[in-house]
DNA sequence: AGACTTCGCCTAATCGGTTGCGTAACAGCT
DNA sequence: AGCTGTTACGCAACCGATTAGGCGAAGTCT
């Protein structure tokens, strides 16, 4: 069927294109008279403008684009619905891109997304490469970093007060009594890990513990990593008695470690993991975790890239939650 | 910045704007020393081809649309990991819209899909109207049903067998031999429930066991749904001592219901679930589910979108894929 | 009545590519 | 020299919208 265009319903409007336009885009007074007769006859030609058409002039798509690490991560998902809420709510749409935590593909990704001419970009970038964003940057267009930044970086940040929420979470288990605490975490090219270490070894200096190299372990990001991981460090000469683990997967991951080797957790080690997960108030044990606000995260992220993209020189200031502890029966 | 254009690039190379076009689409015969000096142009200025603007005249994006009913589902998330990683090796880009199965939110979706001239669509509808979809396939766009389908649907789908798996896993508790077994669905609307509710009967029937309408239980696709509808089922007079449950978000809830309760598990009522999940594994029992091949569907639907699209009157197959049945603790 | 506004809409250029058609330049042949 | 064929590329229309500038008709004012 053949694509029904702008003109067919200035045609059937009998007014020129110009109207149908501004009846559609309410841009210019349009008797009503006239305003319904345009009305009618996109309803009855079933007209839908094209986006493509219209961005080509207007230089503008509506499009956000969404790099992120790891889709099948809830934690990622939730944000996911966070950015989405808000974005559906103001016209726009996503354009989602998932990494998986591969170099190359984030910037293949990012190069499709200027193809693509995306108004601005939110991402949980695995690179810690500036050039890749800065080309974004370069055409003025707008990036929240999320979850992840990086040391130099000019763009606004939405995510947890990472070393701060560690910092309560090796706390947490210092006052359960525990004094030989390990750390699992993912690898240290991440901001996010960075600082997570960082807040565990704010913890135990500030109750006087020593710092034990061999009982801080990264590993990628995933579940086997958690669980080999995890495994190694039990099976250490001398073991730390407590755990703190710096991502969901990780989390997860541990537990089948544990599991497998028998030990049995809080007796044998206690965990404080990082992200929640629905499924961690049902595992055995059900996990003592800090909770980030995922949804709000994706709405505030959301929220400023329109931000940025509403008010021309807008300074958009990065924005840090807290993290809540929630203690169940690993710890 | 300004955008450079291909003109640009054009005037660099000192060439036209056609054989620009030519190099980069590699569509007509272009002299090895011409088409250096456009891709020399090309790499100097950083040029970037705009995507509406060819899309306009080509009349395709390269842009495939997927609706799904929950990103935050690990199933869903799976499976789109499955089409990404098909559609990027192929040059294709996702547009994601989540619906968190409101109706209203798909069909808005469908129209901004179609606004966006997106080149196909794969969709866990939660619609059970055709016309919605009718539109799209109007317009001559391929859509391939993921997950759910409906009775008089002609686009193809691609999921599991699921009234038979259903059989599998009743069939599974029977043997273990609970004759007292309940089901816990979510809403008949979706394909995806009838069948397995039907699963569920043949199984029953097969084994000469009574179908007692109040074990069989509908509720919302939700954790909190599921933690009720297992807790009335649980608080009945009568009681089943195992149930089928046909969904990863319900047979979280129902955990919690059971644990809320005080009742063990597969002590007091054995479990079998539709859908397995990383944590499934280290849940309080570890959960005998049935898997679907999450990653497998998606790749699957991905590819069939693109061969709608390559080959012009191509007939595309349903795909049906079985489930595997992973015993564990809860049955 | 003539001049000036205001109202309501139209004309046409433009965005940045793609592509059918056309042609200059040169070689080979008679 | 004249003709034909081939090679390598240019010209310009077109895709479907937006929008600056313009213009006729009606209304207002002096």
């Amino acid at each position: 069927m053949k694509r029904v265009t702008m003109r067919d319903v200035a045609e059937r409007a009998s007014v020129s294109n110009a109207t149908v336009s501004h009846v559609i885009n309410d841009t210019r007074f349009v008797e009503d008279a006239t305003k319904e007769r345009v009305r009618e006859a996109i309803r009855h030609l079933g007209y839908r403008p094209n986006v493509a058409a219209r961005s080509l002039t207007t230089q503008r798509t509506r499009i956000i684009g969404l790099i992120v690490s790891d889709v099948t991560n809830t934690f990622f998902a939730e944000i996911m619905r966070g950015i989405e809420d808000v974005l559906i709510a103001n016209g726009y749409s996503l354009m989602l891109c998932n990494t998986n935590e591969v170099l190359e593909r984030e910037e293949y990704y990012i190069d499709i997304l200027l193809r693509q001419g995306v108004d601005g970009i939110i991402a949980a970038a695995t690179s810690q490469n500036w050039d890749v964003l800065n080309e974004a940057a370069k055409l003025n267009i707008p990036i929240v970093m999320l979850d992840r930044t990086f040391d130099d970086a000019v763009s606004p940040y939405v995510g947890v007060d990472n070393r701060h929420s560690a910092f309560i979470g090796t706390r947490h288990l210092i006052e359960r009594g525990y004094v030989d605490i390990g750390i699992l975490a993912g690898f240290q090219r991440l901001s996010t890990m960075r600082d997570r270490l960082a807040g565990y070894e704010d913890a135990l200096a500030a109750a006087d513990l020593p710092l034990r190299e061999e009982w801080c372990i990264s590993s990628p990001l995933s579940i086997p990593g958690g669980k080999r991981a995890m495994q190694t460090l039990m099976q250490l000469a001398e073991r730390p008695r407590a755990v703190f683990i710096c991502n969901n997967l990780l989390s997860l991951g541990a537990l089948m470690g544990t599991q497998e080797l028998g030990l049995s957790c809080p007796d044998d080690v206690a965990i404080v993991g990082f992200d929640d997960h629905p499924w961690a108030q049902v595992s055995n044990p059900p996990l003592t975790v800090l909770r980030q606000p995922t949804y709000a995260i994706g709405e505030i992220a959301a929220h400023k890239v329109l931000k940025a993209l509403n008010e021309d020189d807008a300074v958009i200031p990065s924005a840090l939650f807290n993290c809540q502890l929630i203690v169940r029966d690993s710890t």
